[in-house]
DNA sequence: CTCTTTCGCTACGAGTCGTAGCGTAACTGT
DNA sequence: ACAGTTACGCTACGACTCGTAGCGAAAGAG
């Protein structure tokens, strides 16, 4: 057949999916996403953009919610990332920013909430939706905070347990605050309020990193080489889901 | 004789719409939403659970979003208010913890952030949520305010246009971070969480106090914060680490 | 008593869902 | 080359939901 395409080196015998095909879809189910929403978005509608079966779907992922959790996914890796601006004000900033952009988009505006409003009564979307985007962009948490130890601007743990919940803490205050200006306020997240939200977000933290270990002398943390952590994982985008 | 100006003295004429069957609706959504969930939720088994006939619910609201918009702003209503405890943190710590066990209602969890991905593509049913839910609750932050000013807590305003957009930004704060804790995170929001929280929240509304009202010779702020030294400049890397 | 509006009920076309069945295509191991 | 295995495109299907239309009856307003 005219199409020798690379195909990924799998134990398993039999005819291997297209990845092809996969793309294909996750395209056709952003491109719905822009011009249907969320609730218009039928599968048969993505299956004919994507020029497959619709069965093709149903052999890929277990219904909508699934396979926008997918499509979405990729845009949250490709657009997410943590610019090193000198300091923690200017490096939470910088990605509120960037979250903000994200969320302007008609794809994810629409598709975010409507799949976490699904994980409420679906555990393994909620898993789903965990693996392929809130744990991978916890690492910007994790990496600026890194970033902001180095600087001095935090100290540095003494518990990694507390360390796991302060950055559960940061994750969930700076995604849901602008989450929510921006989709339920549905007011602009313009540079003047990325800053004095930074503002608020650093002066936070650092209150309540007195509160939890008081007894620790924070300030000035004696320098030792945090072993830099790899920060990227290779993209898996040939991940296939159970058919 | 009708007279123009009195015309909506006791509505208009002809049979009036049955409140009882209005409570027998909301009641019934918010029961099929319990069991069902927004997705499988629909309006012949909503009308089936009301004993009303299909076409009343479609007489008085649009669609699926609005009436279940009406019915979990029933429960906002009735479930969060602002305790007086003495302090702006145990304040934001009390409304914390009411927000989150509406949260943990299966109604409120499953329909609030669908009604929300909904209202992207939607701007009237936009506006029904602001007016029939952000609007109404953002009187506790308001009166919350009142009352930090009122023990000294926070200055009074000097500009109302920055009390509002400084009152919004409480609001998304809260609302947001413990929407994204309980619903995205699915963890749960304990009492320890919330003074933690809480102490954030306190802390870093002082500091953009501190940042926005800096041109203003605007009254200080007679009762001094009591520790957590606001040490970030909003547009300079200077970092200094709290010492 | 008349006028107006809402009520319950039935029925309908249109659309979506998720699956089953079939024959074919593509790749793997011997 | 061959058989084995899996994915593919296509068609068709029953079940379900949607939102609306039409009807006669009921309930208040003037």
């Amino acid at each position: 057949m005219p199409c020798p395409t690379h195909r990924r080196r799998t134990g398993r015998t039999g005819r291997p999916r297209s990845t092809e095909a996969n793309r294909a879809i996750l395209d056709a189910t952003r491109a719905a996403l822009v011009e249907l929403g969320w609730g218009k978005l039928t599968m048969s509608d993505v299956a004919a953009r994507a020029k497959v079966a619709k069965t093709t779907l149903y052999r890929r992922w277990a219904g909508k919610s699934e396979l926008v959790v997918d499509a979405v996914a990729d845009l949250f890796d490709e657009h997410l990332e943590l610019p090193d601006r000198g300091s923690l004000h200017a490096d939470v900033e910088g990605v509120v920013l960037q979250f903000a952009a994200l969320l302007e988009r008609p794809e994810t505006k629409t598709a975010l909430m409507a799949v976490v409003a699904e994980s409420t009564r679906d555990e393994a979307l909620r898993d789903r939706i965990r693996s392929a985007i809130v744990e991978r962009q916890k690492r910007l948490v994790l990496l600026g905070r890194e970033r902001a130890q180095a600087r001095g601007e935090l100290p540095y743990d003494s518990d990694p347990s507390v360390a796991a919940s302060q950055a559960d803490l940061i994750f969930d205050l700076i995604a849901g605050t602008v989450v929510h200006r921006a989709l339920v306020s549905a007011e602009p997240v313009d540079a003047e309020w990325a800053a004095t939200f930074s503002t608020l977000v650093v002066s936070g933290v650092q209150a309540t990193l007195g509160a939890t270990t008081a007894a620790n002398g924070a300030t000035t943390a004696n320098a030792s080489p945090p072993a830099p952590a790899a920060t990227d994982p290779p993209r898996d985008p040939a991940a296939a889901p159970p058919g």
